[in-house]
RNA sequence: GCGGGUGUAGCUCAGUGGUAGAGCGCAACCUUGCCAAGGUUGAUGUCGCGCGUUCAAAUCGCGUCACCCGCUCCA
């Protein structure tokens, strides 16, 4: 794939083009204008997810004993969203740098001190001008050269091209207004004078009832695993499931993004496909076992073991998921990032991107996060409802502790607190009625929590698979071929049916025996128009990986033994191979499940 | 939200004050013995939307909406 801006940025255009010509994607609303940041899916769009969908459900819940399926709504009760975080997170008091437009918490702004200075605007050679004034501050000790160099290289780069070279821009009526002292009204890295706050609520707000009150305020989920978490009991106390397992769930969730952008990559409306397992604290596993695995390089990760903790549990679904988008055909674009202990939020443990090669950059296709216990101890203690289990196999091992052995466990938790570089460590007191709850064989339990974006999956597989090639034809003709290379398990129609000749109503008929023959089991398409080389290109354009043709020799022109056998093509290698026709189904199935 | 760019047929785009166009695609018919063949015919646009200037606006001005690029964020 080529890094070149405008090349990639020209690629993105041809994939958004491609995907409204042949019915992929569409902008929403579109005879009204449109609506921001969200995307309608045509008849094979509609297909593509969900095959996607089905791909991610089977092999996370139904090809798996211990994994079960949960189907939330997206409306809740509020309090979930204060408890969860989302509230506080994602309703932040904003402001905004009035040189730069850059926003910062309104709350994180350090004093600073300085000369506050003011131009009435600027403009430069080129003849591009800006009329608003400009008001920042230049900081203790900066030269006002430097200072001035500065904002010319803010103001540039805010304006873009049309400002030309940032040496060129000439700042118009400089004036000292005032001297600042530990004012918090500049934005601290580029001194530009901030806007009044703003919230920057990223939930969508809504009413639950018709009297549409403050009372009523609640919001469309920001994301699909808070319900996993509340319903965390319901699901455990009627499965008869043991920890550890998992709950899953596929949704619409939705998020007031202050810019989408990247077509349907980031929208206010998008699907995400969440698992939520649930695994023993590491202290159980090690009572139980008598040792946590670690984890090395080269571990055998292919069977759950007992003696897995957090760390091998992690590696595990990292490995899951990464066998799952090899087998949607992404294994090539795949890259990971493992976030620092900066980046992390301070209840996580770990938390690994798997990011994808899209034309506009290598971005985030799945987060699988360890959170430890946070959430459901948040909604614990929030709703004041247990969310602890009992094990009975953990109470057996306990109870063959001696009390010196109980202690060491607990000393080894004090001092694991202790060493916390993030958030606040838990008292002694606390650390012991904790692990009184665990003698007993009771715990909130921990999480892991892959958690995958549906709608930026299927655009990574058609970005992927999108090719465009050049072919010159006999007489010097160029034309622009279009293949969309998408894996057979994902594709929206799985085959095409074409009669080789329409006006030859043998292989019409035949042809039609064979959609209808192949019909009940998967997407089939049937064609009879134009040359058969253009059904083919028109079924390669969409990613079609099977052409099926009907020709005089499957109506037993050319000798008996090709009676009743067809052309299969195979799109992405244009080959062709005879096959009977009563031999299709079961080759057909084969390569698309 | 701010700055820059764009908006004309399904797609790609031309048209810069005076009768809305091209290529490709699409539909029908004819023709066609395997990779976008050929022929004939045809459908499709209050030029993103609104207001204004003008005898006259796709074209000029203002506003608005959407998309693209940057800042930001993240599934």
């Amino acid at each position: 794939m080529s890094t070149d801006p405008k090349t990639q940025i020209a690629l993105m255009e041809k994939i958004v083009s491609l995907c409204k010509r042949r019915g992929f994607i569409f902008q929403s609303s579109e005879i009204y204008g449109g609506c921001g940041g969200v995307w309608d899916y045509g008849p094979l769009g509609a297909e593509l997810k969900r095959n996607l969908r089905t791909a991610w459900w089977n092999t996370m819940t139904r090809e798996r004993e211990d994994v079960l399926g949960l189907d939330a709504s997206i409306l809740m009760n509020p309090a979930i969203w204060k408890a969860s975080g989302h509230v506080d997170t994602f309703a932040d008091l904003m402001r905004e740098c009035s040189l730069t437009n850059k926003r910062v918490r309104a709350d994180h702004v350090d004093p600073q001190s300085g000369t506050v200075l003011k131009y009435s605007g600027a403009q430069s050679p080129t003849g591009w001008r800006w009329d608003r004034p400009i008001t920042a501050l230049t900081k203790s000790g900066e030269h006002i050269e430097s200072f001035r160099k500065r904002i010319r290289a803010l103001i540039a780069q805010n304006a873009g091209e049309s400002a030309g070279k940032p040496e060129e821009i000439e700042l118009l009526n400089e004036e000292k207004i005032d001297t600042v002292n530990g004012s918090v009204d500049f934005h601290p890295e580029t001194g530009g004078m901030l806007g009044e706050a703003r919230p920057f609520n990223l939930m969508l707000k809504t009413y639950l009832g018709p009297t549409a009150t403050e009372a009523d305020v609640t919001y469309l989920r920001p994301e699909t695993a808070q319900a996993i978490f509340a319903q965390f009991k319901n699901v455990f106390d009627s499965s008869r499931v043991k920890v550890p397992f998992g709950i899953c769930q596929i949704g619409k969730a939705f998020r007031n993004e202050v810019t989408p952008k990247n077509f349907t990559f980031r929208s206010r409306e998008f699907e995400q496909m969440e698992l939520e397992f649930f695994i023993k604290p590491d202290e159980a596993v090690e009572i139980i076992c008598g040792e946590v695995a670690a984890w090395k390089e080269g571990a055998d990760l292919s069977e759950p073991q007992p003696n897995w903790g957090w760390e091998l549990w992690h590696r595990y679904w990292v490995d899951q998921r990464t066998k799952f988008y090899h087998g949607i055909g992404l294994g090539e674009v795949l890259e990971y990032y493992w976030q620092t202990n900066e980046d992390l939020a301070h209840y996580a443990r770990a938390c690994v991107d798997i990011l994808c090669q899209f034309p506009f950059g290598t971005e985030e296709l799945e987060g699988i996060a360890a959170r430890g216990d946070f959430d459901l101890s948040a909604h614990q203690s929030a709703s004041t409802k247990s969310q602890e289990i009992f094990d009975e196999e953990l109470k057996t091992a306990a109870a063959k502790l001696s009390e010196e052995q109980k202690e060491a466990l607990i000393q080894k938790r004090l001092a694991a607190e202790a060493a916390k570089t993030k958030g606040e460590p838990l008292t002694e007191a606390a650390v012991r009625a904790w692990f009184e709850r665990l003698f007993k064989g009771s715990y909130v339990p921990h999480v892991i929590e892959p958690s995958a974006g549906l709608d930026r999956m299927a655009l990574a597989v058609i970005a992927k698979a999108f090719e465009e090639t050049e072919k010159v034809d006999e007489k010097g003709k160029k034309e622009i071929i279009t293949v969309l290379h998408l894996h057979p398990r994902v594709a929206p129609i799985k085959v095409g049916v074409f009669p080789l000749l329409k006006n030859k109503p043998e292989l019409v008929a035949k042809a039609r025996e064979v959609y209808a023959l192949l019909k009940k089991h998967m997407n089939v398409f049937y064609d009879e128009t134009a040359s058969i080389g253009r059904r083919y290109a028109r079924q390669d354009e969409v990613g079609t990986p099977f052409g099926i043709t009907i020709d005089f020799e499957t109506c037993g022109e050319k000798g008996p033994e090709l009676r009743d056998t067809v052309t299969l093509r195979h799109r992405d290698s244009g080959e062709q191979e005879r096959v009977k026709i009563r031999d299709l189904l079961p080759k057909l199935l084969a390569a698309v499940s």
